[in-house]
DNA sequence: TCGGTTTTGACAATCATTATCATTAAGGGC
DNA sequence: GCCCTTAATGATAATGATTGTCAAAACCGA
C-alpha cells in the first residue's frame, strides 16, 4: 500500500511552488535552504513516483532530469537552441494525434513519441 | 584549423549506417566489433562535433545523448516497437511542415527535427 | 497501542560523460 | 617527400547525476 509521508508532500509543494523546469539536485538544496532535512534519494524517488503517476512532466537536459509540476493537459515538445541552448515549450496538439493516428494505422497500441526542434534562435541565427 | 581523421570519418559513417538514434557507447562498440581501435573519448568528440555542425541530431533518453545523422536526402521518421525493436519507416509531410511554422513563429531559423513514436507492435501488444 | 510493511536516508556503487596530458599524425610550406 | 607546428587521439582518472543497499524509522489498519 502507498502511505503519504510529509517528505513526498515537501517534493510535491516544491515542484508546484518552482517557476518552469527544476532538476532533482536542485529541489534537493532548495528544500535543504529551507531548514528541511529530507534526503535526497528520497526526493529523487518522490519525483519518479510523482513522475509516473503523471503528477509531473520530466525531461532531459544537459545529463540531468529535470521536472515539472503538471495538470494533466499540458502535454508539450520543446523548440531548442542549437547554439545556445535557449528552450521554447510548443504547443502540439497537431502532431499529438497525428502520431496516435500513424501508430494506430501500423497496428501499434501504447504509443507515446518524441517531437523536438531544433533550429537557431534570433540571438544566434546568421545575418 | 580542423583535422580530417580516419576516426571522425568512422564516426560519420557508422552514424549514417545506423538505423536510428544511437548512444555514443553503442557506436563506440559497434566499432570496435568491426575491429575499429578508435578511442571512447574521440568517439564522443566527433559526435559532439557532427552535432555542432548541424551533421548530426542529439536528444537524451534515459540518461544518456543518443545520435542521428542529419543529411536531407535521408530524412524520414521512425515507429519503433519498445519490446522487440521492429522499426517502420514512415512519412510525416503534416509534421514537416508544421516543425517550420512552429520554428519560424518563433523566430528559429535553420530548423530540422526530431520526430519518432515509440509503442508496441502488433505482435507485443497485449491481448 | 501493536505489528507488518513501506519508506527513509546515509553511503556505496554505477554509469555516462568530460578532463588530463603525453603521444601521434594532419597538412601547409619548403 | 620532409619538417614543423599544432590539432587530434586515446588511456585513464575525475566528475557528477542517479540508483542500489539495508538497517532504522514511520505509517496506518486492526
Amino acid at each position: 500500500m502507498k502511505r503519504n509521508t510529509w517528505q513526498r508532500e515537501a517534493v510535491r509543494e516544491a515542484l508546484e511552488t518552482s517557476e518552469g523546469f527544476v532538476s532533482a539536485q536542485a529541489l534537493h538544496s532548495g528544500l535543504h535552504a529551507t531548514g528541511s532535512p529530507i534526503g535526497l534519494a528520497t526526493v529523487y524517488r518522490a519525483l519518479a513516483d510523482l513522475a509516473s503517476e503523471g503528477e509531473a512532466d520530466s525531461l532531459q537536459q544537459d545529463g540531468e532530469s529535470i521536472y515539472r509540476a503538471c495538470t494533466p493537459n499540458t502535454h508539450h515538445h520543446h523548440l531548442i537552441c542549437r547554439n545556445c541552448g535557449l528552450t521554447v515549450e510548443i504547443e502540439a496538439d497537431e502532431v499529438e494525434t497525428w502520431a496516435q493516428k500513424v501508430a494506430a494505422q501500423n497496428g501499434f497500441t501504447q504509443a507515446n513519441h518524441i517531437v523536438d526542434v531544433f533550429g537557431l534562435c534570433t540571438s544566434c541565427s546568421p545575418g
